[in-house]
DNA sequence: ATAAAAATGAAAATCAAATTCATTTAAAAT
DNA sequence: ATTTTAAATGAATTTGATTTTCATTTTTAT
């Protein structure tokens, strides 16, 4: 259903695999936002870079880090995601209640998330025109930019088939 | 600039003025929602519907009510502001760091937010072409759509002239 | 190597939001 | 109108996420 839209009006553009950064990314990574290099900061930024779930709460951070550093504590996960936030290296996701998942930049540009409110599924897609439209709104206003955020919040129909 | 834009692109529609609700009306929303109707509740959905600022915390609402009921704790505010979250009869924007905001749902559709990092100032903004791109990709997917979230977040024009 | 500046981690503090429970209230049934 | 009963209230506590503090350790530039 719905197949053939005329160009421009296709909603559903698939996200590239996620990029891997290698150790020596990560490191710069840290010396762009200023940020000394220590092993515990590129453990982080390893975790966030790889792994199988995209999105990731400073709990995931801590337990999957524990393993190589055992005495880590969120003191150190926190500060340094506020501090990449603060650089724009990395995107806070917070959809309503509960914890916020982190995601890594990489070069692939805007993209959003579709969030199932019954089982915590999200997806993530991209949309040009959504895109170019924001960007466009803020140039009128005359504003600067900083960060778009489109969510979409679903009962997605593995929940609805229960 | 970036006047006369082709039908279909433009950008920016301006919010109608709030509709305010009468007390009967703000009754008629507790008894859709299966609630009993307090005082209380009464009062909260009072504050929701009206006043200066569009986007309130519990805790403005908490304040402004105790002016007319002193010993009315969070507890309430909370287990309604859930309530009437559950019932999609307000909406929970949360932005980031900080507390959530509340809004009473009028019968004006879908509109997304500008916020300004700098001064924490809120714009709301409407689009229909994104509204329709959205329906259509949750559409597509045969999801079940519950809520949209378009949030740009900018340092706006007074917080860059200073 | 060494000094200066920054980062770490354990513990405590903060803040938002949810929960508990004894008491009160609203609304349904007499 | 009164009684009944189920739900709502509010004070206090709890939970959970995030931040801060501070003594100790590590990084980086010299």
């Amino acid at each position: 259903m719905l197949k053939n839209l005329p160009i421009g009006t296709q909603t559903d553009v698939l996200i590239e695999p996620r990029t891997f950064f290698n150790e020596k990314e990560l490191k710069e990574i840290l010396k762009k936002c200023g940020l000394k290099i220590t092993k515990q900061r590129v453990a982080v930024l390893k975790v966030l870079s790889s792994g199988p779930r995209y999105h990731k709460t400073a709990k995931d951070i801590l337990e999957e880090v524990k393993k190589n550093f055992p005495n880590i504590g969120f003191a150190t996960i926190y500060r340094l995601l506020k501090r990449l936030s603060q650089a724009q290296m990395i995107l806070e996701i917070s959809m309503g209640a509960g914890s916020s998942c982190y995601e890594l930049k990489t070069k692939q540009q805007s993209h959003y998330h579709i969030a199932c409110l019954n089982c915590g599924k999200i997806i993530e897609f991209k949309n040009k025109m959504i895109e170019t439209t924001l960007e466009k709104i803020v140039l009128e206003k005359n504003y600067t930019l900083k960060n778009q955020v489109v969510e979409i919040y679903v009962n997605c129909d593995s929940c609805k088939n229960q």
